[in-house]
DNA sequence: ATACTATGTCGTATATTTGCGTCATACTTC
DNA sequence: GAAGTATGACGCAAATATACGACATAGTAT
């Protein structure tokens, strides 16, 4: 991902693109709509709820916390999740102007000749 | 990514993902708003619009006419490629659905410990 | 202090992605 | 038909992602 290329596109085009990677693994998904689900933040239990192991799944964890989807913090011996629900809420509206964007209009011109 | 455990997730989850994935590049993201903002369908013209080679965008393009997110219409010595824009706006509400139940409530109840 | 528990980090094997050169295909034009 | 052009398919090297066991760390409890 880190080619050098990559570089060449838009900050937008590759912000968009990064928060997309992080919601391109099922496990990261399932992670996020259990955080919402479970109004109380949880820590370990997260692995148990998931068909993976509990490494597998901090690794998971990090990665969204890499991009401040999530936030954790330390309570005692364990660390509590949270969906940082403002970024969430950004992110939403990232995509949303992307996807109406690509939508506006259907894409081929009235006279276009293909399609 | 087609691990065995990717399995035990739920179909939801996986087209979200498998989604996700497909705009989880910068390339990718790019050659939709290109396919968007030209109202008439273009073709290698693409590759020529990106910091890539022809190659490349081909591979990029395949990817996203395999999930249907693009189409691609030969018409004599050129392809022409159309965006999707009924699946687009379905994925659309797909991510929407995702993010305005992530976001719904702040997810910390009231009076939990941490947060 | 000692034993126990919850997490993160590291190392590593395997799988997948990415980028691109080269070749094959197919249509156009002369 | 021969030459030229636009694309896709194939193959390969380098980069990443994925999954997980083993170890390190830090707080709890007795």
């Amino acid at each position: 991902m880190t080619y050098a290329k990559t570089t060449a596109f838009t900050e937008e085009q590759q912000q968009l693109a990064r928060v997309a990677k992080a919601l391109a693994h099922p496990a990261r998904v399932a992670i996020i709509q259990l955080l919402a689900s479970k109004r109380t933040c949880i820590s370990g239990d997260i692995a148990a709820e998931l068909p993976l192991s509990r490494t597998t799944v901090s690794q998971h964890l990090q990665e969204l916390k890499a991009l401040d989807l999530i936030r954790g913090e330390i309570d005692g011996l364990t660390v509590c999740y949270c969906l940082n629900t403002e970024l969430l809420r950004h992110v939403h509206q990232q995509f949303t102007a992307f996807f109406v964007e690509s939508t506006a209009a259907d894409t081929c011109a009235p006279g276009s000749a293909c399609c």
